[in-house]
DNA sequence: TAGTAGTACCTAGCGATATAAAGTACACAA
DNA sequence: TTGTGTACTTTATATCGCTAGGTACTACTA
């Protein structure tokens, strides 16, 4: 699927936070194979960061650094309440989007 | 429903070609109430005619001006060829990003 | 006839976001 | 010591929707 790039906006911190908690605790590295595996073929490296350090900036999430025997130290995201509730109401706002655009399509 | 903005992001364009294309052929002020009467609230007038502007700029429409008897003239549009196959296009990536979305959440 | 409301369109500047592209850093094998 | 795989970060750029205006035409009203 080429270019999803501008329907990813918006939808992207709401990902990457689901897959957090889905995962309990993981990594960017992890992240963004798993997403590229689940279709989202194009996406980059850097976008996952970014959105990881936006999480963190916004206080959605934990991370504890550890270090690994195969590079260097991983960087560990876990979910908090406010990102409970952040993920919640972005679900709800989806939904919500979903509806109405099928509203729209079905005339 | 406050603060869709982010999540309306490459979603727009989309959203006003199906609006033109239902209705046959429409301008910008209808589309504009109608977006607003279908739940996308806080949608600004402004927003709308960047977007068609930008359809126009695409060639993914059709417009042509005629006069109005109660204001100024109104630009009139419709979709054409392209259009249509941009709107394909666009649904069919929103199914796929709806899905993959689903499955995310679904662990 | 001046003022106001309703209709209708457009634009400049801003902030948020995803990408491209590059760099840094560590472990280990050839 | 060079390369490969793992892992994180940063800078610059383009797009997009919003804010906040402005213009212009018609009809009604004071």
């Amino acid at each position: 699927m080429e270019k999803m790039t501008e329907l990813l906006k918006g939808v992207l911190e709401g990902v990457v936070l689901q897959v957090i908690k889905n995962k309990g605790e993981t990594y960017g590295y992890i992240i963004t194979s798993d997403l590229i595996e689940l279709g989202f073929e194009d996406i980059v490296e850097g976008t996952i960061y970014a959105v990881l350090l936006r999480l963190e900036k916004k206080g959605l999430v934990e991370t504890e650094k550890r270090k690994s025997d195969l590079g260097p130290a991983r960087k560990f995201y876990s979910i908090n309440a406010e990102g409970e509730k952040y993920l919640a109401d972005f679900w709800h706002k989806l939904n919500f989007l979903e509806s109405q655009l099928a509203k729209i399509r079905e005339n």
